[in-house]
DNA sequence: ATTGCCGGGCG
DNA sequence: CGCCCGGCAAT
């Protein structure tokens, strides 16, 4: 089921200090790119890549069978636990399933106990490594080195033991070619033959057989597969090895075995980004691991990441050293966690807000969020596409009640509808009053939830009613008035007592039964226009025109329109 | 204080 | 629905 290439867990068991960090880095990411779905749908191979990680970060003698039978959630937990460690050496793959996990961490051999051998297990996940690596029997060999292009090692030629300088070690073949320097000629022989130039105080053979992990189940490790001390220096680990690495790790070892002069991590190798070559995340994605997935919810169906998910990590990953009793799942623990994709209310928006630690920003789009996270927070990692795609993690969707419902009070309408039809169309009446509170002393109908000058709350600006003032006898614009009382409008029938009330803004036009005045009106056609805003929450603004009241002075109220009359809207003098 | 007019009552 | 007015807000 972990379809692990087996080299590549030698591989870490032979990482430096160095590379580790860098390892760390770099895995960070993929796990990161992993677990967003986009990785899914890219084709890596989460468990693998994350039991690789695990490896790398906390060393492989922590892979106890629970671990290996990993399935989504808990593996999610595992790391984030977990990755705190980052042992490497002495590390041991533990095996069979069932078989305990080893009660004693060897955390200390992380920081100076001589290299362990590698012990593997007969786990089946590791059967399909790759078979250069799963060949050697014996663990009795007396050195299990990776040598490094440049490493200083001693060699059995003719007879006699000479330094030289290693070319390279294929791993695949057990050969390793070294570069003689007494005889300044190349030779390549076994790698039984060659050990390691011991720098001073230490031994450059392996270290006595691990204690007590052991058990006979376990597969010894080829002795070609070397494990350098932790502490060989000699050659430094860079990134692009940690590159190579992150490499294979994206490829299904069915696909792509890797070759022996990968494994070696031969520095010939160019030090191309990773990413791009085999894992780009957004890109390719050479294989999946089928079935890896299917346990976890995430497979099929878009989950975003754990709201808290990365900072855990971040945290786990780098920081606490923590107690080590196994792999335990811890259920809010990681990005898989999530149930299936929540769903989404009609009248909640969805925003997603920023996870970096005390930014909690909060955007409407994920491209914004994207490029913030970017932007701010991975501002100097992310000039490489190599972590491109690593925000994705910092951000999670966030649930927005519609702001309009909460402030609107107990309207029912809180979907707001920014467009608008064509104006003298738009007649919205209000959806009818939810429930007739309006009894008792109130108005029936509308007046209960629409309170004055709340107009806009219910309607927040979003649509408007034309109305013809239909108690001071206006008309409606478009109307053909054949008398001042008989008019139709299409949509006025259906509401027809509530629209005036409800109006924030009304259309007049002049009152047909008073003749004085030139027609206004033919302008209020258009006067239909969006209200504004800023008045809807009040009263409408005292317009400049000259009212009736002016024109005529309250001596001659008779002359008054029928509105100012009634101390209503004037219906003569439009605003 | 005046003016404009909304909200609401009454017949 | 027509008519009226209390009361508020803008002026």
């Amino acid at each position: 089921m972990m379809e692990i290439p087996y080299s590549l867990i030698l591989a870490c068991e032979a990482l430096s200090k160095t590379f580790i960090k860098t390892c760390q880095t770099l895995l960070l990411h993929i796990c990161n790119c992993i677990i967003s779905r986009q990785a899914v749908e890219h084709g890596w191979d989460f468990p693998r890549a994350t039991l690789l990680t695990v490896l790398i970060l906390r060393g492989p003698r922590r892979l106890t069978s629970s671990f290996l039978e990993w399935k989504g959630n808990s593996m999610a937990s595992v790391l984030s636990r977990r990755l705190g460690k980052r042992s490497l050496l002495g590390a041991r793959v533990l095996g069979p399933p069932g078989a305990a996990p080893p009660s004693e961490p060897q955390t200390e051999l992380l920081e100076g106990a001589a290299p362990q051998p590698f012990v593997a297990s007969k786990d089946p996940s590791c059967q399909e490594q790759p078979k250069e690596v799963l060949k050697a029997p014996g663990t009795s060999g007396p050195q299990l080195v990776a040598f490094h292009p440049g490493q200083k090692v001693c060699v059995r030629y003719g007879g006699q033991e000479s330094t030289g300088l290693v070319e390279r070690h294929s791993w695949a073949e057990d050969k390793v070619t070294v570069w003689l320097l007494d005889q300044k000629l190349q030779i390549c022989c076994k790698a039984e033959e060659v050990w390691l130039a011991e720098p001073p105080g230490r031994s450059p053979r392996v270290p006595p057989p691990e204690q007590g992990t052991q058990a006979p189940a376990y597969r010894p490790v080829s002795r070609n597969i070397d494990v350098p001390k932790r502490r060989s220096d000699a050659v430094e680990m860079d990134e692009m090895m940690a590159a190579m690495v992150l490499t294979s790790l994206s490829c299904s070892p069915v696909v792509q075995s890797p070759p022996g002069g990968e494994a070696n991590f031969s520095a010939s190798r160019t030090a191309c980004d990773p990413w791009k070559e085999s894992g780009d995340v957004s890109d390719s994605g050479s294989s999946t691991t089928s079935g890896h997935w299917s346990g976890s919810s995430g497979v099929s169906t878009p989950s975003p990441p754990h709201p808290q998910a990365s900072p855990k990590y971040l945290g786990d990953a780098f920081g606490s050293p923590q107690t080590d009793n196994g792999f335990e799942t811890d259920p809010d623990a990681f990005l898989l966690d999530e149930p299936a994709p929540r769903k989404r209310k009609n009248s909640v928006k969805v925003m997603y807000k920023c996870l970096w630690p005390s930014c909690g920003k909060v955007l409407r789009s994920i491209v914004g969020i994207k490029r913030h996270v970017k932007a701010l927070h991975l501002g100097d990692s992310v000039d490489s596409d190599q972590f491109k795609r690593e925000e994705d993690f910092y951000y999670t969707e966030v649930q927005m009640k519609g702001e309009a419902a909460a402030a609107g009070g107990p309207t029912a309408d809180p979907a707001p509808t920014p467009s608008v039809t064509s104006p003298p169309l738009t007649i919205l009446p209000p959806p009818p009053p939810p429930k007739a509170q309006s009894s008792g002393p109130d108005h029936p109908g509308l007046e209960s939830y629409l309170p004055s000058g709340a107009l806009s709350k219910s309607a927040p600006g979003s649509f408007w009613h034309i109305q013809a003032d239909h108690a001071y006898q206006a008309l409606p614009p478009f109307q053909i008035p054949v008398s001042p009382h008989i008019y139709t409008s299409i949509s006025w029938a259906a509401a027809p007592s509530s629209a005036s009330t409800l109006s924030p803004v009304r259309s007049r036009s002049l009152s047909f039964s008073e003749p004085q005045q030139p027609p206004p009106a033919m302008k209020s056609h258009l006067i239909v226009t969006s209200p504004p805003r800023a008045q809807s929450t009040t009263r409408k603004a005292r317009g400049e025109a000259k009212k009736c009241r002016k024109v005529y002075g309250i001596e001659h109220r008779d002359q008054w329109c029928t509105a100012c009359r009634w101390k209503k809207a004037c219906q003569r003098f439009l605003d």
